[in-house]
RNA sequence: GCCCGGGUGGUGGAAUGGUAGACACGGUGGACUCAAAAUCCAUUGCUCGCAAGGGCGUGCGGGUUCGACUCCCGCCCCGGGCACCA
């Protein structure tokens, strides 16, 4: 053997394949290819700068599945691109005074370079970067079109606003104290016009729609819970002593416990606070509904820090249109104006939140559904017959008692059957620099009117100042700001936000299927060819409002008639894999605690440590990295030379002959194609950690075999490395295609030979461990054949001299028997 | 607070109602070496025992079952999301 082969040198033969894949444009794929289709994406990084842990674990998954579909037969499209608008190139444009776009640009070229290195492969033709005037071209036209359609419009909403900077902030930038980050302001809420996508046009499709699709469970249910879907009444209630036009709208779940409504509860923002609040609880009101003002919705809805002072008592009454009760109506906080009608009616009885303010607040509670005898809590909300409910009394569940009950506000004309979302309407304004323009103009006379399609891309300035006010430089910069209206050609304003960042990505997957056909966003065939994705690969943290986006977006594309008709889903199947934490946190740039996979490439290569993502843990799972993590990698990198001197046949005392086949050969090829039926069905669920351990069993095994005293058959050694070579190859590609090379030939790659299938004769095991338990405690072991039955099993189990020891002659009361596995002895 | 997950040796984890701890990391002992690195071998849940062998053990408390890490009920603890971070 020559010295490149006497030793594993990853630095050398990795940056080598990885050149070679790229100048063969290996992993290209064009729309015309005629083998199946198979669309693999992972979901496209923010550009932070180089790859930290969470990109490598969630590109190795990607990767994996890239070359296994190829070495399968698929033509597979694996495309990646850049997540590049946000708010860390502004802020990172305050702090230095470059260009968010000099620094994105950077910090792409970082990134890519980094997967690159990992050997991550793909059709680098079809990039996309979000800040790309072409894509934001699309971005605009699609725009446009939901405006036409009616699926975007303006509405005032409430935003974080800085009182010192006199800016708009995110969430993000407020602190747990409800202070800017940036100046120690109080936050308050502010209301403005903002720009809105009708997501809920879709709720209840995509509701329906979770039902068939391969998604985790707890990622269906996290969206199932967030669009909330509810069913109940609307009503309306007069207030006491106002005039018939002076009504409260409330939304229930509930109509049926209407009798035991004992109080009323509006949203301090309700536009009718003023006008109810009478002349002597103005005061307190305004103190409440102030102080409500600077708390978030979490705040809001926590009972955390007791009920005392959340809310406050309007001194109007409203009228129970069941009973014509007057009931008083109170403010509070944990109604919200965005929910439902911001306005609820308040049932203790049945309710335990309305029953904890009730007894804060010394209001009467009703019962009107008969707890079970033994009931001992407050609230009720289970089933039952309802009481004290004059006409509804004795109906004997809730379920018919609603139904009455909304027939009846239906027959009198004050209230309907209604169903309710949680979800709302999709905020897209945002008050920042980098981002998409919104692409709109403010005229006097036209009011909004669209900057025609042949203008666009609206592309913001480059000569704006980044001031550390966190305003967008554009509402300052005259000539960005001041235009012409398209209509009338006078004197018109731009829109000075931009788009969420969500907007990008909610259909940057269609792109990828053909970002060069001009005229649209993406060609109706090629969108035909290899939608939906097959396999959509990323964090658990996008559960709800990414891919909820993307869904809405989908439709909504197909029903404008950019994607085809038919075309719903955008993700087939879906794999959320866990976050990398450190100390206890998520990995962040912004909590200083990346690791940089430079350096394992510079030492172990990314073969290794692409091959401890897989080992380290169920690909679902979190992880933690700790001081221990790189002594694990330097395991692989050393399971890896093992497999590098097994292969290139450089091992110590490695003994192969040419010699007639053995028993003992033939257990190694069982072995072999055990292996390739574990490893396929692992690769299948998910389970690269335990596909891993299944390789190093068997190079174990191949190691005992070859330093055997009478050795290992020398073609009997080929086969089994050359199926360890193929089924590693889509976990550790540089490595395997090496070794392939080294095997075969120049000219010759691992990652073209078709995945091995195991056969199922090879598979078969002759015989099985029988355990053998009294009263289920194991007792025995026995070999018995892999077909025995219960009455063999039976047999020897009590044939076994340890499970007669253990009778002491008392006769098994029961003997359960489950061959070929156990046998339990009952005394 | 609401919604969604998770809790197994010193550590990461394995075990789809049937042998708890596969495979690794770390530890301990040994081989090779002048020495070290590398490599290889043995051993390694806790506990009693010279041993054979026994007992205990999957966050805590109950339950279902011949049998529970696994299913059910009630707790405790940790993590993610909560609509302007992406």
């Amino acid at each position: 053997m020559d010295g490149t082969a006497a030793t594993y040198n990853p630095q050398a033969i990795e940056v080598k394949w990885q050149e070679r894949w790229a100048a063969d444009g290996t992993y290209q794929v064009d729309n015309d290819d005629p083998r199946p289709p198979y669309y693999v994406l992972c979901m496209y990084p923010y550009p932070s700068g180089p790859a930290h842990q969470g990109h490598v674990r969630n590109y190795t998954f990607g990767d994996l599945l890239v070359r296994k579909a190829t070495m399968q037969g698929y033509g597979v499209l694996s495309p990646l691109g850049f997540d590049s608008f946000g708010l860390p190139a502004e802020n990172a444009a305050i702090r230095t005074g470059t260009h968010p776009r000099t620094f994105t640009d950077a910090r792409i070229e970082e990134l890519k370079a980094s997967l690159r290195r990992l050997g991550a492969v793909y059709d680098w033709r079809r990039e996309i970067r979000s800040h790309d005037p072409e894509y934001m071209r699309w971005n605009q036209v699609i725009f446009e079109r939901f405006l036409e359609a009616g699926l975007a419009y303006r509405k005032k909403a409430p935003v974080n606003w800085c009182p010192g900077c006199q800016t708009v902030l995110a969430n993000e930038q407020v602190l747990p104290d409800g202070t800017c980050e940036r100046s120690g302001d109080l936050v308050v809420k502010r209301d403005l016009e903002q720009w809105f996508f009708k997501i809920t046009d879709y709720a209840d499709e995509l509701l329906a729609a979770l039902d068939d699709l391969e998604w985790p469970e707890r990622v269906k249910t996290m969206q199932r819970n967030w669009i909330g879907r509810s069913e109940g009444a609307e009503f309306e209630l007069r207030v006491a002593g106002a005039g018939p036009e002076t009504t409260v709208r409330v939304y229930t779940t509930r109509p049926d416990t209407s009798f035991g409504m004992t109080f009323v509860v509006l949203a301090p923002e309700h536009p009718l606070v003023d006008q109810i609040t009478t002349p002597d609880r103005r005061d307190e009101v305004a103190a409440f509904v102030e102080r409500v003002a600077g708390e978030t919705d979490i705040e809001r809805q926590s009972t955390d820090p007791g009920l005392d002072k959340r809310g406050v008592f309007t001194g109007a009454y409203a009228v129970n249109p069941f009973n014509g009760a007057e009931v008083p109506i109170y403010l509070a906080d944990y109604v919200l104006m965005t929910y439902g009608t911001g306005a609820i009616m308040a049932v203790p009885g049945q309710d335990q939140r309305d029953w904890e303010f009730a007894t804060q607040y010394d209001l009467p509670i009703i019962r009107t559904v008969q707890p079970p005898p033994d009931w001992t809590g407050e609230a009720y909300l289970g089933d039952g017959p309802v009481i004290n409910s004059a006409w509804l009394n004795g109906i004997p569940d809730v379920r018919a008692a609603k139904v009455a009950a909304i027939d009846w506000l239906e027959a009198q004309g004050i209230g309907r059957r209604k169903v309710n979302y949680r979800l709302r309407d999709w905020l897209v304004s945002r008050q920042r620099f980098w981002g998409c323009p919104i692409p709109v103009v403010y005229c006097p006379v036209h009011n909004i009117v669209p900057v025609p399609e042949d203008q666009l891309p609206v592309v913001a300035p480059d000569d704006v100042e980044f001031r550390p006010t966190g305003e967008s430089p554009l509402r300052y910069n005259a000539e960005f700001l001041n235009t012409t209206c398209p209509i009338c050609g006078g004197p018109a304003e731009r829109e000075t936000d931009t788009m969420d960042t969500f907007v990008d990505s909610s259909w940057y997957f269609l792109r990828f299927c053909d970002p060069w056909t001009p005229g649209v966003p993406f060609s109706q065939e090629a969108a035909e060819h290899w939608m939906p994705v097959d396999q959509y690969i990323g964090g658990i943290e996008h559960a709800i409002l990414h891919l909820l986006y993307a869904r809405f977006y989908t439709r909504a594309l197909a029903d404008l008639g950019f994607a085809p008709k038919h075309l719903r889903e955008p993700f087939e199947r879906l794999f959320t894999q866990g976050m990398i934490r450190m100390g206890g946190s998520k990995m962040s740039k912004s909590k200083g605690n990346l690791i940089a996979p430079a350096k394992y490439y510079e030492t172990v290569g990314a073969d290794s440590l692409r091959l401890f993502h897989l080992f380290v843990g169920p690909p679902t799972d979190d992880f933690d990295w700790s001081e221990q993590t790189d002594e694990v990698i330097d395991g692989m990198h050393r399971f890896l030379g093992r497999v590098w001197r097994l292969a290139a046949g450089s091992g110590e005392r490695l003994h192969l002959v040419d010699r007639p086949f053995t028993p003992t050969d033939e257990e190694v090829e069982k072995g072999a194609h055990r292996l390739i039926d574990r490893v396929s069905r692992d690769f299948d669920r998910w389970s690269y950690n335990t596909a891993v351990a299944a390789c190093m069993e068997f190079v174990n095994d191949i190691y005992r075999y070859a330093q055997s005293e009478e050795g290992g058959r020398t073609e009997t050694a080929a086969f089994a490395v050359d199926t360890l070579l193929k089924l590693m190859a889509p976990m550790t590609p540089h490595i395997t295609a090496e070794l392939w090379e080294l095997r075969h030939g120049a000219g010759t790659t691992v990652h073209n030979q078709p995945w091995p299938v195991a056969d199922p004769e090879m598979v078969r095991v002759d015989t099985e461990t029988l355990v053998v338990q009294v009263n289920g405690k194991l007792r025995d072991r026995i070999t018995v054949a892999a077909d025995v039955d219960e009455a063999g099993a039976t047999a020897a189990a009590l044939a076994s001299p340890k499970v007669q020891e253990q009778l002491a002659g008392r006769p098994p009361r029961r003997v359960v028997a489950r061959p070929p596995r156990l046998v339990n002895i009952v005394v």
